[in-house]
DNA sequence: ATGGTTGTTGGACAA
């Protein structure tokens, strides 16, 4: 069982790159973030076209997520607990094939020293217990998306310069390893323990793809019993060098058949 | 080098 998770940055502006790279790699789970579209207005016949259901969760301009599942998607929630308020379309979840799935699109946090800091930090605590209630289930539980949380220094190019920032501070670190404390594996470092340079996202700016400035923020949390069946993590850096790219390429998670 | 780029939208904001 294949899933990608892939920071689309549009989809409508992004529709070719991503269709054409869907169709060459037919991931059995696609987990979006940016879709900056309406839920209403998602091109959802280009994906159905392609063999998919689709769970889209939007709004005007800005973030966006969604789901998309060769196989039926069940019990699908559309915004992350704890805070009824927040109207922003970050989090859409679902069981597909007996897997408890999400696609989340967690805050960027900068700058430090506004209001857009601490929403970032209540959003993790909020994923946080989320998490947790989601391992009284049992059920295996792949919680993919764009965390905009680098985990360490080994990361990001140059870890001095980006201390400060809202994706590296110890405070976003620390919580991001609080959710792992519950028993989650963040695959691709699991799988590549010491690999360097291994990005998922590259600035528009200052040519930071060309000379590889790049981030590690796009990542999959599996629980105990997705863990178990985890074969392979791999950032497919193919999408990122084309014409029109997102600033993220995609992450594909495979997982084994259940015993 | 107080810069640079992309997307939504139709100016300013988010990343």
């Amino acid at each position: 069982m294949k899933i990608a998770t892939w920071n689309v940055n549009s989809v409508k502006a992004r529709l070719a790159n991503v269709t054409g790279w869907l169709g060459a790699t037919s991931p059995d789970i696609v987990l979006f973030q940016e879709i900056k579209s309406e839920t209403a207005s998602f091109p959802t016949a280009a994906f159905e076209e392609l063999g998919y259901h689709v769970q889209a969760v939007g709004q005007k301009s800005y973030n966006g997520v969604a789901l998309l599942s060769k196989l039926p998607a069940e019990d699908i929630i559309t915004r992350l607990p704890g805070e009824p308020e927040d109207k922003q379309a970050r989090y859409v979840e679902a069981t597909v094939g007996g897997i408890r799935v999400a696609s989340l699109y967690l805050p960027n946090g900068n700058p430090v020293g506004t209001e857009k800091y601490p929403y970032k930090l209540r959003w993790m605590e909020r994923l946080r217990l989320h998490a947790a209630t989601l391992l009284e289930s049992g059920m295996p539980v792949v919680l993919g998306g764009d965390y905009n949380v680098i985990p360490a220094p080994a990361d990001v190019y140059d870890p001095v310069g980006w201390a400060e920032d809202a994706l590296f501070r110890q405070e976003t670190r620390l919580k991001f390893q609080e959710i792992l404390a519950l028993g989650y594996t963040e695959a691709f470092r699991a799988l590549h323990p010491g690999l360097t340079r291994a990005y998922s996202f590259w600035d528009y700016q200052a040519g930071a793809w060309p000379r590889d400035m790049g981030l590690r923020i796009d990542h999959f949390l599996l629980s105990p019993q997705a863990a178990d069946r985890l074969v392979a993590c791999e950032i497919d850096k193919g999408p990122r060098g084309q014409e029109k790219a997102s600033d993220h390429t995609p992450v594909v998670l495979d997982l084994r058949a259940p015993d």
